[in-house]
DNA sequence: AATCTTCTTTAGAATTATTCTAAACTGTTG
DNA sequence: CAACAGTTTAGAATAATTCTAAAGAAGATT
């Protein structure tokens, strides 16, 4: 277990190095959290708090700085549901969204499940960068 | 025209009265605008701006009022797809939307062009409030 | 290892969008 | 025309996010 840590760690280094980040103790700390188990969806205050129970020191600015650059990177991309926060997601496979209205959370559906179809053409000079479903839901 | 005019405006009094809304100066110049004529996506800066620039005096604040009134009477909706700026659309039916990322615009894409298929159960104790359907778009 | 260079972090100020407060004002009803 | 309830608004307050500039850490160079 103490080489899966170490293995993980290398691993996120080499990412960081593939996007030209230095590998620094916040960057680490803050993807160990992001991307050491399964995918997940923050906000920035959310994994601030997170790092700051955690016991590591990272300021909010440094929190805000890196998830930008992750999704600059392509290791995070953003999830626009709600006009109040931004989330960010682990998960970048194209996959769609459940967004629960009440408790503001936010449920991976497989990227295989939904299809969309009928698309009209883009507006001429444009392309399609990508299609969002998000999927409101609320307390039956 | 003139008959038009009077006739919109006082459809428009019936609207607000019907959603148990006093039919106010305010409230009708923020109706016309919004209403008046074709379907629009506005922000509440931009409505303000238009507002103001008619010669017509309304707070910001009753413009933020007026919108979130509206959309609870059901005669506008939200719809989220920035997390800077919250967009209110005049089209409360069912239908989808480009968003051109380069200049944060909304297009309206008819509600029975996009068909979406293979919706997963939502979880035990969810309903589905709407499915929201984003396509965005940038410059070729 | 010491040095140099460049990138990174951060506290705190600033910005932006939006909401709140409380006092003045207006539409409605009897 | 009261009288009441609903509405507007200036300005303060909040919340999320970004900016600034100075101090700190990484990587390259000697
Ligand atoms: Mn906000
Ligand atoms: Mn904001
Ligand atoms: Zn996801
Ligand atoms: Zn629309």
């Amino acid at each position: 277990m103490a080489e899966k840590a170490a293995h993980a760690s290398a691993d996120l280094c080499q990412r960081l190095r593939a996007a030209a980040l230095r590998p620094t103790r916040q960057r680490l700390v803050l993807a160990e959290l992001l991307f050491a188990r399964g995918h997940r969806h923050v906000t920035a205050e959310a994994l601030h708090a997170e790092a700051t129970r955690a016991g590591i020191g990272v300021s909010l600015a440094t929190v805000y700085n890196t998830l930008h650059q992750f999704t600059a990177a392509g290791i995070l991309r953003q999830v626009a549901v709600d006009a109040t926060r931004t989330y960010f997601d682990t998960n970048v496979d194209a996959h769609q969204h459940f967004y629960v209205e009440d408790s503001s959370m936010l449920i991976d559906i497989p990227g295989d499940s939904i299809a969309v179809s009928g698309l009209p053409q883009p507006p001429k000079g444009t392309r399609i960068d990508r299609v969002d479903v998000v999927v409101r839901i609320s307390k039956a």
